[in-house]
RNA sequence: GGCCUUAUCGUCUAGCGGCUAGGACAUAUCCCUCUCACGGAUAAAACCGGGGUUCGAUUCCCCGUAAGGUCACCA
Protein backbone atom coordinates (compact mmCIF):
# COMPACT_ATOMS: atom_id res chain seq x y z
CA UNK A 1 0.00 0.00 0.00
CA UNK A 2 1.13 3.17 -1.03
CA UNK A 3 2.20 6.49 1.47
CA UNK A 4 -0.55 8.07 0.58
CA UNK A 5 -3.46 5.89 0.98
CA UNK A 6 -2.31 4.13 4.01
CA UNK A 7 -5.23 3.98 6.24
CA UNK A 8 -5.33 6.21 9.62
CA UNK A 9 -7.48 5.36 12.26
CA UNK A 10 -7.30 7.32 15.53
CA UNK A 11 -8.93 6.31 18.78
CA UNK A 12 -10.51 10.30 20.82
CA UNK A 13 -11.30 9.40 24.02
CA UNK A 14 -12.10 12.29 26.92
CA UNK A 15 -9.95 12.74 29.93
CA UNK A 16 -12.95 12.76 32.08
CA UNK A 17 -12.51 9.28 33.60
CA UNK A 18 -10.77 5.99 33.70
CA UNK A 19 -10.43 4.21 30.52
CA UNK A 20 -13.61 2.06 30.28
CA UNK A 21 -13.64 -1.51 28.75
CA UNK A 22 -16.13 -0.40 26.27
CA UNK A 23 -13.02 2.25 25.45
CA UNK A 24 -10.45 0.11 25.79
CA UNK A 25 -12.53 -2.69 22.86
CA UNK A 26 -13.02 0.67 20.72
CA UNK A 27 -9.49 1.11 20.66
CA UNK A 28 -8.82 -2.57 19.97
CA UNK A 29 -11.23 -2.75 17.34
CA UNK A 30 -9.63 0.34 15.81
CA UNK A 31 -5.94 -1.05 16.44
CA UNK A 32 -6.70 -5.02 15.18
CA UNK A 33 -8.44 -2.97 11.76
CA UNK A 34 -5.16 -0.88 11.76
CA UNK A 35 -2.19 -3.35 12.24
CA UNK A 36 -4.50 -5.99 9.41
CA UNK A 37 -4.15 -3.19 7.36
CA UNK A 38 -0.48 -1.68 8.02
CA UNK A 39 -2.19 1.53 8.80
CA UNK A 40 -1.47 4.22 11.11
CA UNK A 41 -3.16 4.62 14.09
CA UNK A 42 -3.67 7.73 16.40
CA UNK A 43 -4.41 8.37 20.04
CA UNK A 44 -5.75 11.55 20.04
CA UNK A 45 -7.11 12.85 23.66
CA UNK A 46 -9.79 14.92 23.27
CA UNK A 47 -9.56 17.33 26.42
CA UNK A 48 -11.81 20.35 24.69
CA UNK A 49 -14.21 20.30 27.88
CA UNK A 50 -11.86 22.01 30.38
CA UNK A 51 -13.96 22.04 33.28
CA UNK A 52 -14.26 18.36 33.43
CA UNK A 53 -10.47 17.03 32.31
CA UNK A 54 -8.12 16.23 34.49
CA UNK A 55 -4.21 15.34 33.94
CA UNK A 56 -4.50 11.83 35.98
CA UNK A 57 -7.94 10.33 33.54
CA UNK A 58 -4.80 10.98 31.19
CA UNK A 59 -2.47 9.80 32.76
CA UNK A 60 -5.26 6.82 33.79
CA UNK A 61 -5.77 6.01 30.06
CA UNK A 62 -2.05 6.11 28.91
CA UNK A 63 -1.51 3.44 31.86
CA UNK A 64 -4.69 1.17 30.45
CA UNK A 65 -3.06 0.84 27.58
CA UNK A 66 0.54 0.28 28.46
CA UNK A 67 -0.60 -2.66 30.81
CA UNK A 68 -2.55 -3.69 27.29
CA UNK A 69 0.35 -3.26 25.66
CA UNK A 70 -1.46 -1.56 22.75
CA UNK A 71 1.06 1.18 21.45
CA UNK A 72 -0.04 4.33 19.16
CA UNK A 73 1.75 5.95 16.42
CA UNK A 74 1.01 8.89 17.69
CA UNK A 75 0.15 10.29 20.33
CA UNK A 76 -1.58 14.07 20.12
CA UNK A 77 -3.54 16.03 22.67
CA UNK A 78 -6.68 17.74 21.07
CA UNK A 79 -6.44 21.00 22.98
CA UNK A 80 -2.66 21.82 20.98
CA UNK A 81 -4.89 22.21 18.15
CA UNK A 82 -7.08 25.02 19.65
CA UNK A 83 -5.62 27.79 17.14
CA UNK A 84 -6.47 25.80 14.19
CA UNK A 85 -9.75 24.93 15.45
CA UNK A 86 -10.32 28.71 15.65
CA UNK A 87 -9.20 29.26 12.31
CA UNK A 88 -11.70 26.61 10.92
CA UNK A 89 -14.50 28.46 12.79
CA UNK A 90 -13.75 31.45 11.30
CA UNK A 91 -13.45 29.79 7.54
CA UNK A 92 -16.74 28.38 8.43
CA UNK A 93 -18.35 31.82 9.52
CA UNK A 94 -17.14 33.31 6.67
CA UNK A 95 -18.60 31.24 4.28
CA UNK A 96 -21.46 31.43 5.96
CA UNK A 97 -22.05 27.38 7.31
CA UNK A 98 -22.04 28.30 10.76
CA UNK A 99 -22.72 31.98 12.57
CA UNK A 100 -22.78 33.64 15.90
CA UNK A 101 -25.65 33.01 17.34
CA UNK A 102 -27.35 35.30 20.59
CA UNK A 103 -28.97 33.15 23.30
CA UNK A 104 -32.13 33.78 24.22
CA UNK A 105 -33.23 35.65 27.16
CA UNK A 106 -35.46 32.78 28.37
CA UNK A 107 -32.78 30.46 27.61
CA UNK A 108 -30.31 32.10 29.66
CA UNK A 109 -32.90 32.49 32.78
CA UNK A 110 -33.70 29.11 32.72
CA UNK A 111 -30.14 27.46 32.98
CA UNK A 112 -29.66 29.84 35.52
CA UNK A 113 -32.41 28.43 37.93
CA UNK A 114 -30.48 24.99 37.37
CA UNK A 115 -27.81 26.22 38.49
CA UNK A 116 -25.73 26.65 34.86
CA UNK A 117 -24.38 29.34 33.40
CA UNK A 118 -25.07 29.91 29.40
CA UNK A 119 -22.77 32.18 27.15
CA UNK A 120 -24.65 35.24 25.81
CA UNK A 121 -23.13 33.85 22.16
CA UNK A 122 -22.30 31.09 20.61
CA UNK A 123 -21.42 29.82 17.29
CA UNK A 124 -23.88 27.81 15.83
CA UNK A 125 -23.63 25.69 12.66
CA UNK A 126 -25.68 26.91 9.81
CA UNK A 127 -27.69 23.22 9.28
CA UNK A 128 -28.69 23.25 5.25
CA UNK A 129 -31.16 20.04 6.65
CA UNK A 130 -30.70 17.65 4.03
CA UNK A 131 -30.70 13.83 4.47
CA UNK A 132 -27.49 12.65 5.09
CA UNK A 133 -26.87 8.79 4.17
CA UNK A 134 -23.65 7.00 4.72
CA UNK A 135 -21.65 3.01 4.63
CA UNK A 136 -21.41 1.84 8.02
CA UNK A 137 -18.82 -0.63 7.55
CA UNK A 138 -20.70 -2.84 10.17
CA UNK A 139 -24.07 -1.61 10.04
CA UNK A 140 -24.70 -0.54 5.94
CA UNK A 141 -26.84 2.22 4.68
CA UNK A 142 -27.61 4.40 7.70
CA UNK A 143 -29.79 7.65 6.25
CA UNK A 144 -31.01 10.52 8.46
CA UNK A 145 -32.51 13.87 7.79
CA UNK A 146 -30.32 16.40 9.73
CA UNK A 147 -33.76 18.58 9.90
CA UNK A 148 -34.52 18.14 13.24
CA UNK A 149 -30.95 18.22 14.26
CA UNK A 150 -31.31 22.46 14.14
CA UNK A 151 -28.51 24.51 14.17
CA UNK A 152 -26.42 22.77 16.71
CA UNK A 153 -23.39 24.41 18.69
CA UNK A 154 -19.64 23.60 17.61
CA UNK A 155 -17.95 26.24 19.70
CA UNK A 156 -18.78 28.29 22.71
CA UNK A 157 -16.61 31.00 21.25
CA UNK A 158 -13.81 31.45 18.98
CA UNK A 159 -11.49 30.04 21.13
CA UNK A 160 -13.39 27.10 22.51
CA UNK A 161 -14.57 24.90 20.05
CA UNK A 162 -16.71 21.93 21.36
CA UNK A 163 -16.87 18.23 20.72
CA UNK A 164 -17.79 17.70 16.74
CA UNK A 165 -16.20 20.71 15.75
CA UNK A 166 -12.92 19.42 16.95
CA UNK A 167 -13.25 16.17 16.48
CA UNK A 168 -14.24 16.85 12.82
CA UNK A 169 -11.54 19.10 12.35
CA UNK A 170 -9.17 16.71 13.86
CA UNK A 171 -10.12 13.87 11.26
CA UNK A 172 -9.95 15.63 8.64
CA UNK A 173 -6.36 17.34 9.46
CA UNK A 174 -4.89 14.17 10.88
CA UNK A 175 -5.77 12.18 7.48
CA UNK A 176 -8.06 9.94 9.20
CA UNK A 177 -9.78 7.15 6.60
CA UNK A 178 -11.67 4.88 9.24
CA UNK A 179 -13.60 6.20 12.43
CA UNK A 180 -14.28 3.19 14.17
CA UNK A 181 -16.31 4.07 17.35
CA UNK A 182 -18.98 3.01 19.91
CA UNK A 183 -22.67 2.97 18.87
CA UNK A 184 -22.75 5.96 20.98
CA UNK A 185 -22.04 7.99 18.06
CA UNK A 186 -24.03 6.64 15.86
CA UNK A 187 -26.62 9.42 16.13
CA UNK A 188 -23.56 12.22 16.02
CA UNK A 189 -22.52 11.28 12.94
CA UNK A 190 -24.93 13.03 10.20
CA UNK A 191 -24.04 16.36 12.03
CA UNK A 192 -20.38 15.48 12.00
CA UNK A 193 -20.72 14.51 8.25
CA UNK A 194 -22.23 17.59 7.98
CA UNK A 195 -19.60 20.00 9.44
CA UNK A 196 -16.93 17.40 7.41
CA UNK A 197 -18.78 18.15 3.60
CA UNK A 198 -18.92 21.91 5.20
CA UNK A 199 -15.22 22.19 5.76
CA UNK A 200 -14.51 19.96 2.41
CA UNK A 201 -10.64 19.72 1.67
CA UNK A 202 -11.27 15.94 2.16
CA UNK A 203 -13.62 13.13 0.93
CA UNK A 204 -14.88 11.65 4.05
CA UNK A 205 -14.16 8.90 6.19
CA UNK A 206 -15.29 5.20 6.42
CA UNK A 207 -17.38 4.96 9.75
CA UNK A 208 -17.74 1.72 11.72
CA UNK A 209 -19.78 1.59 14.32
CA UNK A 210 -19.26 -0.85 17.11
CA UNK A 211 -21.96 -2.56 19.17
CA UNK A 212 -22.07 -1.36 22.92
CA UNK A 213 -20.90 -3.88 25.69
CA UNK A 214 -23.96 -4.06 28.46
CA UNK A 215 -25.04 -5.01 31.78
CA UNK A 216 -26.65 -7.77 33.10
CA UNK A 217 -30.25 -5.74 32.67
CA UNK A 218 -29.07 -4.79 28.57
CA UNK A 219 -28.16 -1.52 29.53
CA UNK A 220 -25.18 0.70 28.37
CA UNK A 221 -22.53 -0.05 30.98
CA UNK A 222 -21.31 3.15 33.37
CA UNK A 223 -19.23 3.64 35.71
CA UNK A 224 -21.51 5.67 38.02
CA UNK A 225 -23.98 2.70 38.10
CA UNK A 226 -21.90 -0.74 37.62
CA UNK A 227 -19.04 0.82 39.94
CA UNK A 228 -15.16 -0.44 39.23
CA UNK A 229 -15.58 -3.58 36.70
CA UNK A 230 -16.14 -0.83 33.79
CA UNK A 231 -12.62 0.39 34.73
CA UNK A 232 -9.85 -1.30 32.84
CA UNK A 233 -7.55 -0.83 35.68
CA UNK A 234 -9.69 -2.98 37.70
CA UNK A 235 -8.97 -6.09 35.64
CA UNK A 236 -4.83 -5.19 36.08
CA UNK A 237 -5.28 -4.59 39.72
CA UNK A 238 -7.09 -8.13 40.20
CA UNK A 239 -4.80 -10.24 38.24
CA UNK A 240 -6.25 -10.73 34.95
CA UNK A 241 -3.69 -11.33 31.78
CA UNK A 242 -3.83 -8.83 29.33
CA UNK A 243 -3.65 -11.49 26.75
CA UNK A 244 -6.81 -12.98 28.19
CA UNK A 245 -8.36 -9.77 28.40
CA UNK A 246 -7.97 -9.00 24.99
CA UNK A 247 -9.42 -12.17 23.67
CA UNK A 248 -12.12 -11.93 25.57
CA UNK A 249 -12.76 -8.02 24.50
CA UNK A 250 -11.93 -8.51 21.01
CA UNK A 251 -14.27 -11.56 20.90
CA UNK A 252 -17.19 -9.75 22.37
CA UNK A 253 -19.17 -9.00 19.44
CA UNK A 254 -16.52 -10.96 16.55
CA UNK A 255 -15.09 -14.19 16.23
CA UNK A 256 -13.44 -15.49 13.52
CA UNK A 257 -16.08 -18.69 13.15
CA UNK A 258 -15.21 -22.21 14.45
CA UNK A 259 -15.48 -23.87 17.84
CA UNK A 260 -11.38 -22.37 18.91
CA UNK A 261 -11.87 -19.91 21.13
CA UNK A 262 -8.18 -19.10 22.62
CA UNK A 263 -6.91 -16.49 20.14
CA UNK A 264 -3.77 -14.54 20.14
CA UNK A 265 -3.69 -10.84 19.14
CA UNK A 266 -1.44 -11.63 16.67
CA UNK A 267 -4.04 -14.72 15.35
CA UNK A 268 -6.80 -12.43 15.72
CA UNK A 269 -5.03 -9.61 13.35
CA UNK A 270 -4.72 -12.07 10.58
CA UNK A 271 -8.59 -13.25 11.03
CA UNK A 272 -10.28 -10.16 11.63
CA UNK A 273 -12.95 -8.67 9.41
CA UNK A 274 -15.05 -5.98 10.65
CA UNK A 275 -17.86 -6.49 8.44
CA UNK A 276 -18.49 -9.58 10.67
CA UNK A 277 -18.60 -7.67 13.78
CA UNK A 278 -22.16 -8.01 16.01
CA UNK A 279 -24.91 -5.47 14.73
CA UNK A 280 -26.36 -5.74 18.31
CA UNK A 281 -24.97 -5.03 21.61
CA UNK A 282 -23.58 -7.92 24.42
CA UNK A 283 -24.19 -8.49 27.89
CA UNK A 284 -20.49 -7.86 29.93
CA UNK A 285 -20.30 -11.24 31.41
CA UNK A 286 -17.38 -11.51 33.68
CA UNK A 287 -17.74 -15.51 33.96
CA UNK A 288 -16.71 -15.71 30.71
CA UNK A 289 -13.72 -13.22 31.01
CA UNK A 290 -12.48 -15.58 33.91
CA UNK A 291 -12.65 -18.73 31.90
CA UNK A 292 -10.57 -17.21 29.62
CA UNK A 293 -8.30 -15.90 31.76
CA UNK A 294 -7.85 -19.00 33.85
CA UNK A 295 -6.98 -20.39 30.40
CA UNK A 296 -4.56 -18.42 29.48
CA UNK A 297 -2.71 -18.77 33.38
CA UNK A 298 -2.41 -22.44 32.21
CA UNK A 299 -0.56 -20.96 29.00
CA UNK A 300 2.02 -19.38 31.28
CA UNK A 301 5.33 -20.69 32.10
CA UNK A 302 5.70 -21.62 35.61
CA UNK A 303 8.24 -18.31 36.51
CA UNK A 304 5.45 -16.08 34.88
CA UNK A 305 2.86 -18.01 37.55
CA UNK A 306 5.44 -17.34 40.43
CA UNK A 307 6.12 -13.86 38.90
CA UNK A 308 2.19 -13.14 39.17
CA UNK A 309 2.14 -14.94 42.76
CA UNK A 310 4.70 -13.12 44.37
CA UNK A 311 2.44 -10.24 43.15
CA UNK A 312 -0.77 -10.86 44.81
CA UNK A 313 -0.10 -13.57 47.45
CA UNK A 314 -0.60 -11.46 50.71
CA UNK A 315 2.19 -12.05 53.20
CA UNK A 316 4.63 -13.24 50.67
CA UNK A 317 7.29 -12.52 52.44
CA UNK A 318 6.49 -15.26 55.02
CA UNK A 319 6.74 -17.62 52.04
CA UNK A 320 10.42 -19.33 51.38
CA UNK A 321 11.05 -19.08 47.68
CA UNK A 322 11.42 -23.07 48.08
CA UNK A 323 8.06 -23.38 49.38
CA UNK A 324 6.23 -21.26 46.69
CA UNK A 325 8.03 -23.25 44.23
CA UNK A 326 5.78 -26.12 45.94
CA UNK A 327 3.08 -24.05 46.25
CA UNK A 328 2.42 -22.85 42.63
CA UNK A 329 0.66 -25.95 41.18
CA UNK A 330 -2.04 -25.98 44.14
CA UNK A 331 -2.32 -22.39 43.79
CA UNK A 332 -2.98 -21.84 40.44
CA UNK A 333 -5.33 -24.93 40.34
CA UNK A 334 -7.51 -23.10 41.99
CA UNK A 335 -7.72 -19.53 40.68
CA UNK A 336 -9.35 -18.11 37.74
CA UNK A 337 -7.04 -14.30 38.46
CA UNK A 338 -4.63 -13.57 40.54
CA UNK A 339 -6.14 -10.98 42.95
CA UNK A 340 -8.31 -14.34 44.35
CA UNK A 341 -5.29 -15.26 46.50
CA UNK A 342 -6.15 -12.53 48.41
CA UNK A 343 -9.92 -13.59 49.01
CA UNK A 344 -8.37 -17.13 49.84
CA UNK A 345 -6.38 -15.82 52.07
CA UNK A 346 -9.15 -13.27 53.35
CA UNK A 347 -11.29 -16.28 54.28
CA UNK A 348 -8.09 -18.36 55.82
CA UNK A 349 -7.66 -20.88 52.97
CA UNK A 350 -4.20 -20.59 53.09
CA UNK A 351 -3.57 -20.31 57.02
CA UNK A 352 -2.42 -24.27 56.75
CA UNK A 353 0.61 -22.93 55.01
CA UNK A 354 1.96 -20.96 57.25
CA UNK A 355 0.78 -21.38 60.49
CA UNK A 356 0.00 -24.86 62.96
CA UNK A 357 -3.82 -25.28 62.82
CA UNK A 358 -5.81 -25.58 65.96
CA UNK A 359 -8.32 -28.52 65.81
CA UNK A 360 -11.37 -26.49 67.35
CA UNK A 361 -13.96 -29.46 66.48
CA UNK A 362 -11.38 -32.70 66.55
CA UNK A 363 -14.51 -34.78 65.65
CA UNK A 364 -14.14 -33.37 62.12
CA UNK A 365 -10.59 -35.39 62.65
CA UNK A 366 -12.00 -38.45 62.16
CA UNK A 367 -13.66 -39.78 58.51
CA UNK A 368 -17.46 -39.75 58.14
CA UNK A 369 -17.18 -43.68 58.51
CA UNK A 370 -14.75 -44.16 60.69
CA UNK A 371 -14.31 -43.57 64.67
CA UNK A 372 -12.26 -41.89 66.94
CA UNK A 373 -10.29 -44.92 68.45
CA UNK A 374 -9.36 -46.11 64.85
CA UNK A 375 -8.54 -42.73 63.86
CA UNK A 376 -6.12 -42.17 66.78
CA UNK A 377 -4.80 -45.70 65.85
CA UNK A 378 -3.73 -44.83 62.10
CA UNK A 379 -2.49 -41.47 62.71
CA UNK A 380 -0.22 -43.23 64.84
CA UNK A 381 0.73 -45.35 61.89
CA UNK A 382 0.90 -42.37 59.79
CA UNK A 383 3.44 -40.70 62.93
CA UNK A 384 5.53 -43.82 62.72
CA UNK A 385 5.96 -43.58 59.00
CA UNK A 386 6.69 -39.39 59.25
CA UNK A 387 9.44 -40.46 61.73
CA UNK A 388 11.03 -42.60 60.18
CA UNK A 389 10.86 -40.61 57.11
CA UNK A 390 11.80 -37.42 58.87
CA UNK A 391 16.10 -37.10 57.65
CA UNK A 392 15.74 -38.62 54.41
CA UNK A 393 13.12 -36.13 52.72
CA UNK A 394 12.61 -38.56 49.95
CA UNK A 395 8.88 -37.67 49.33
CA UNK A 396 8.12 -40.43 46.91
CA UNK A 397 9.52 -42.90 49.13
CA UNK A 398 6.95 -41.34 52.50
CA UNK A 399 4.37 -40.86 50.06
CA UNK A 400 4.41 -44.58 49.04
CA UNK A 401 4.43 -45.81 52.31
CA UNK A 402 1.48 -44.27 53.88
CA UNK A 403 -0.34 -45.07 50.40
CA UNK A 404 0.23 -48.39 50.96
CA UNK A 405 -1.19 -47.72 54.17
CA UNK A 406 -4.29 -46.27 53.17
CA UNK A 407 -4.75 -49.37 50.78
CA UNK A 408 -4.60 -51.74 53.60
CA UNK A 409 -6.64 -49.86 55.74
CA UNK A 410 -9.19 -48.05 53.88
CA UNK A 411 -8.10 -44.53 52.19
CA UNK A 412 -10.60 -42.78 53.84
CA UNK A 413 -9.61 -43.82 56.80
CA UNK A 414 -5.70 -42.81 56.47
CA UNK A 415 -6.27 -39.97 53.87
CA UNK A 416 -8.99 -38.05 55.44
CA UNK A 417 -7.33 -37.51 58.84
CA UNK A 418 -4.05 -37.07 57.50
CA UNK A 419 -5.55 -34.53 55.42
CA UNK A 420 -7.61 -33.11 57.88
CA UNK A 421 -4.53 -33.24 60.84
CA UNK A 422 -2.33 -30.85 57.65
CA UNK A 423 -5.05 -28.34 56.99
CA UNK A 424 -7.27 -28.60 60.15
CA UNK A 425 -9.75 -28.20 57.24
CA UNK A 426 -12.77 -30.20 55.83
CA UNK A 427 -11.95 -28.73 52.47
CA UNK A 428 -8.01 -28.65 51.62
CA UNK A 429 -5.73 -29.79 48.93
CA UNK A 430 -5.21 -32.76 48.59
CA UNK A 431 -2.38 -34.54 51.70
CA UNK A 432 -0.01 -36.06 48.87
CA UNK A 433 0.17 -32.19 47.98
CA UNK A 434 0.45 -30.61 51.79
CA UNK A 435 3.03 -33.22 52.48
CA UNK A 436 4.79 -31.66 49.95
CA UNK A 437 4.38 -28.36 50.46
CA UNK A 438 5.19 -28.66 54.37
CA UNK A 439 8.17 -29.33 55.99
CA UNK A 440 8.18 -33.12 57.19
CA UNK A 441 8.88 -31.71 60.43
CA UNK A 442 6.05 -29.84 60.62
CA UNK A 443 3.80 -32.46 59.21
CA UNK A 444 5.07 -34.92 61.90
CA UNK A 445 4.31 -31.81 64.24
CA UNK A 446 0.48 -31.42 63.11
CA UNK A 447 0.37 -35.18 63.89
CA UNK A 448 1.10 -35.39 66.90
CA UNK A 449 -1.09 -32.37 67.76
CA UNK A 450 -4.18 -34.00 66.01
CA UNK A 451 -3.72 -36.78 67.75
CA UNK A 452 -3.61 -35.29 71.18
CA UNK A 453 -6.66 -33.34 70.11
CA UNK A 454 -8.43 -36.52 69.53
CA UNK A 455 -7.28 -38.12 72.99
CA UNK A 456 -8.44 -34.90 74.63
CA UNK A 457 -11.64 -35.29 73.22
C1' G B 1 -41.83 11.35 22.70
C1' G B 2 -38.75 12.29 17.69
C1' C B 3 -34.75 10.13 15.09
C1' C B 4 -31.38 5.97 14.61
C1' U B 5 -30.04 0.94 15.62
C1' U B 6 -30.76 -4.07 17.06
C1' A B 7 -33.31 -9.05 17.77
C1' U B 8 -30.61 -17.55 17.55
C1' C B 9 -30.06 -21.46 24.26
C1' G B 10 -29.75 -17.59 30.92
C1' U B 11 -24.94 -15.19 28.54
C1' C B 12 -21.21 -14.73 24.23
C1' U B 13 -22.06 -16.65 19.53
C1' A B 14 -21.92 -20.21 14.49
C1' G B 15 -25.43 -20.11 10.63
C1' C B 16 -25.31 -16.22 5.25
C1' G B 17 -32.95 -20.56 1.52
C1' G B 18 -33.02 -27.08 2.51
C1' C B 19 -28.75 -28.52 9.13
C1' U B 20 -31.08 -33.95 14.09
C1' A B 21 -29.93 -25.36 14.48
C1' G B 22 -23.17 -26.22 16.02
C1' G B 23 -19.60 -24.39 19.88
C1' A B 24 -18.14 -21.79 24.46
C1' C B 25 -19.40 -19.78 29.50
C1' A B 26 -22.74 -20.70 33.34
C1' U B 27 -26.16 -24.77 35.31
C1' A B 28 -27.29 -30.13 36.49
C1' U B 29 -25.77 -35.21 36.73
C1' C B 30 -22.04 -38.88 36.40
C1' C B 31 -16.80 -40.42 36.34
C1' C B 32 -11.94 -39.47 38.71
C1' U B 33 -11.50 -39.02 44.28
C1' C B 34 -10.40 -39.06 51.55
C1' U B 35 -12.51 -33.44 50.97
C1' C B 36 -11.97 -29.20 47.87
C1' A B 37 -10.05 -27.71 43.28
C1' C B 38 -8.46 -29.55 38.49
C1' G B 39 -9.69 -32.82 34.58
C1' G B 40 -13.14 -36.05 31.63
C1' A B 41 -18.18 -37.37 30.02
C1' U B 42 -23.32 -36.60 29.53
C1' A B 43 -27.81 -33.73 29.87
C1' A B 44 -31.19 -29.72 29.91
C1' A B 45 -31.40 -25.10 27.20
C1' A B 46 -32.63 -20.85 21.55
C1' C B 47 -34.39 -19.10 16.05
C1' C B 48 -39.61 -12.41 19.56
C1' G B 49 -44.86 -12.39 17.08
C1' G B 50 -47.75 -11.86 12.54
C1' G B 51 -48.00 -11.45 7.47
C1' G B 52 -45.77 -12.06 2.74
C1' U B 53 -41.77 -13.92 -1.26
C1' U B 54 -40.49 -19.05 -2.32
C1' C B 55 -41.39 -25.88 -3.80
C1' G B 56 -39.04 -24.62 0.95
C1' A B 57 -37.67 -19.84 5.57
C1' U B 58 -33.74 -19.01 11.57
C1' U B 59 -31.89 -16.94 6.97
C1' C B 60 -35.00 -12.29 2.13
C1' C B 61 -39.21 -8.23 2.44
C1' C B 62 -43.13 -5.68 5.28
C1' C B 63 -45.80 -4.69 9.84
C1' G B 64 -45.90 -5.20 14.91
C1' U B 65 -43.41 -6.04 19.66
C1' A B 66 -39.34 -5.59 22.76
C1' A B 67 -34.57 -3.75 23.89
C1' G B 68 -30.71 -0.18 23.34
C1' G B 69 -28.46 4.43 21.67
C1' U B 70 -29.20 9.58 20.95
C1' C B 71 -31.66 14.14 21.12
C1' A B 72 -25.95 19.51 25.91
C1' C B 73 -22.80 25.86 25.44
C1' C B 74 -20.11 16.62 27.59
C1' A B 75 -17.30 13.62 24.67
Amino acid sequence: MSENNKIITRFAPSPTGFLHIGGARSALFNYIFTKQKEGKIILRIEDTDLERNKEEFTEGIYRAFEWLDLKFDENKKQSDNFPIHRKYLEKLISEGHAYISKTKEEDLLEAKKEGKTLRGEVIRFKNPNKVISFTDLIRGEVSVDTTDLGDFVIAKSLDEPVFHLSNVVDDILMGVTHIIRGEEHLANTPRQILIWEAVGERERATYAHIPLILSETREKLSKRIHGEIVSVEYYKNRGYLKDAFINFLAFLGWNPGGEREIYSLGEIIKEFNIEKVQKGGAVFNIEKLNWFNKEYIKLQSESEQLEYIKEFLPNIEKYSDEMLQKLRPVLVDRISYYAELKDMDEVGELDYYLNTPTYSNPNEIIWKKSNKENTILNLELIENILRKENNESNLDNLWEEIYKLAEEKGKGDILWPLRYALSGKDKSPDPKSLLYILDTKEALLRVENAIESLRNL
